[in-house]
DNA sequence: TAACTCGGTGAGCGTGCGCTCAGCTAAAGG
DNA sequence: CCTTTAGCTGAGCGCACGCTCACCGAGTTA
């Protein structure tokens, strides 16, 4: 690799990550492209030399962040299908980053369709471990034989509702990580007999 | 009351009405102020001879829908103390204006932080009478000795989950009117020893 | 009826944003 | 060492939006 091809890529990492930080803060619909730039320390119209327009920046920062989380996730789904342990380690993934999900739980809603597309699609796969898991447990008789899908919205929609609370009304510290336990006892309570 | 004054007052009852439209509609952060006046009949200067600015009508608009939500639910609450009773109703009302809360639950983060805390202040009465009524039914050992708060957590961060799919993803029909009954039934089951 | 008041009008101002492009510099190629 | 090329620069274009203001005409008043 010679040196413009390196110092090329570094500069579209330096991009993603300045829009990641400012993602992280304040969100990104609401950031222009130029303070992005400035963020990441290269000319306004630089960014839309590595990127054609504010739209695909968005589309490749968000998968870039889904795909290390998918990726994660998918491990622990591998080693366990106790449905405590799985919620327990999906709740600790997301407050890893909770500041990007909160930004994303605010923001979905105006994401262009084909994104929206995309990051409803990836929930919907974890969601449906979450529900295979379930219906084992439900087959081996531990838990009562409700509307799987609706549970699952419950819990998705708790989770959601707590990011988005997060980013508007608390200062400082995790919401998730405050409420990490009553989640799951809760969650673990509309499963039983 | 003289011809001026009954002009003045429709006009501004017309530009409520059309914003109200619109909000159901597509939501009015993303809408420019000169496409309200048009849906007004008015001319767009107009519109600034009534509000002062862009923000002050958002906050008569919601204050006006938000205020007619609280009388109806304040009367409900005086006729029962039965949770299922109360909360079928309570999702009835919503339903009725599902568009306008769908477009509320999506654009709340981004309103300014003082139309925000009234938002939340007039949620939290709402909250306030539940947990009263289902305290009666711990104490009269009807119900389990749960976390009241965070079961609330869960049953309004569903419906508001609920409310921003519908806007996002549903083409037609009232999301809450099709989950009404799962609702009802796994808060009651939260709420069941 | 003449003078005055006041709600309404709409062209246009200021600003901010996404995006472009002519020009520059330094690395790559011969 | 000279030419070519790739990556970067930043002034600025076009557009959309919130908001203003000089002007108009109908309603009110005396």
């Amino acid at each position: 690799m010679n040196k413009r091809k390196t110092q090329k890529q570094s500069t579209r990492e330096n991009i993603i990550a300045a829009a990641k930080t400012i993602y992280v803060d304040k969100g990104i619909l609401n950031t222009a492209t130029s303070q992005i730039a400035d963020t990441a320390n290269i000319a306004h119209g630089t960014l839309f030399l590595h990127f054609p327009n504010k739209d695909s920046l968005i589309i490749e920062l968000i998968d870039v962040e889904l795909s290390k989380f998918s990726d994660n996730l998918k491990q622990l789904i591998l080693e366990t299908s106790d449905v405590r342990t799985i919620l327990n380690r999906y709740l600790t993934l997301i407050q890893e980053e909770e500041g990007f999900f909160s930004t994303l739980a605010c923001e979905l809603p105006y994401y262009k369709r084909e994104l929206r597309r995309q990051i409803l699609f990836r929930q919907s796969l974890i969601r449906e471990h979450f529900h295979q898991v379930i219906q084992q447990g439900i087959e081996q008789n531990i838990y009562a034989k409700i509307n799987i899908p609706c549970a699952l919205t419950f819990l998705f929609g708790t989770i959601n509702y707590y990011l988005s609370l997060n980013k508007s009304f608390v200062q400082e510290g995790s919401v998730l990580n405050k409420f990490h336990e009553q989640i799951i006892d809760i969650f673990i309570k509309i499963l039983q007999k």
